[in-house]
DNA sequence: CCAAATGTTTTCCC
DNA sequence: CGGGAAAACATTTG
């Protein structure tokens, strides 16, 4: 379930991280490249940014030692279907939906401890014993750890979603409108559900080929996105949408019409959409 | 035992 | 190179 919304929770519950110092920490070497730990250690935790689905995390190293590189280096956290975020011993997100209720340390891809200095309180933060200040914990290993990722290839993030932006994103593509949302390279940060759920308000078929959509579409597509995002952020994140897990389990007559949902696979994945008011 | 699950990535084919 | 389909990744949940 971490979309572009649980990325953005977890991002803001990591802003107290900027600041300290890295002063240890573990990495499996099956999620993270080999060597991120040892590269990122004495490294001051400049800024915390989210793209899409990742969360950024900024590190300066403390200074030019020989062989190393003295600019900003990027850590990047990919939370694939089960990655969570902790973050000085809190989950932000204690349960994601689809995914393990329990939070086992067998699961943990990524630990990173920092220095008791520039921490609020000033207690020991990720000393022996107590909460590492960074925990990435993904029981089905579908997430990953990047250092210094190209990340290029993304689209708009899906907060800054516009209409002309997603014009642009659309131009040269024939794909179906859900398999296009869904491609990280045209907005980074939608996922199944969220591109269901904007979808249902926008009342645009997911079997829509981009490139029949007319500029009053897409219009109401982006103002859609730019409207809903906010609200679900505030409720919690993409589970919180009309067609939250429970509808689409269950299918239940469409809130807003009374027609029936329809359930199908598009794209290899599952698509919940109302063919009466979705066109 | 079985099916389904929020996300990528790769591979093969047209 | 742009797609589309399908499989793979690894594991839990109901």
């Amino acid at each position: 379930m971490p979309e572009g919304l649980e990325a953005e929770i977890w991002r803001r519950a990591a802003t107290p991280l900027v600041g300290r110092v890295i002063v240890g920490g573990w990495a499996d070497d099956r999620s993270s490249p080999a060597g991120l730990v040892e590269e990122v250690v004495g490294a001051r935790i400049s800024g915390v940014r989210r793209l899409g689905k990742i969360v950024l995390i900024d590190v300066r190293p403390r200074a030019a030692r020989r062989g190393s590189r003295s600019e900003v280096r990027t850590i990047g956290l990919h939370f694939g279907m089960t990655g969570r975020l902790v973050i000085d011993g809190a989950a932000p997100i204690e349960r994601l939906a689809y995914a393990s209720g329990r939070d086992d340390p067998a699961w943990d891809r990524l630990i990173l401890r920092t220095s008791p200095t520039d921490h609020r309180g000033g207690g020991a933060v990720g000393g022996d014993g107590s909460d590492p200040a960074l925990r990435l914990n993904d029981p089905r290993r579908l997430g990953h750890v990047s250092l210094d990722a190209d990340l290029s290839h993304l689209g708009v993030d899906l907060f800054a979603v516009t209409a002309a932006a997603l014009t642009e994103a659309f131009a040269n593509r024939r794909v179906a409108l859900k398999v296009a949302l869904l491609n990280q390279d045209v907005v980074a940060g939608l996922g199944n559900l969220l591109a269901d759920e904007v979808l249902w308000w926008a009342g645009l078929s997911p079997h829509r080929s981009v490139d029949s959509l007319d500029p009053t579409e897409i219009g109401r597509l982006a103002s859609t996105i730019r409207r809903r995002l906010p609200i679900m952020l505030r409720r919690g994140g993409s589970t919180t949408g009309t067609l939250s897990p429970d509808v689409r389990a269950g299918c239940p007559p469409c809130p807003r019409d009374a027609g029936s949902l329809r359930r199908e696979e598009i794209g290899q994945r599952t698509a919940v959409w109302c063919p009466a008011h979705q066109h």
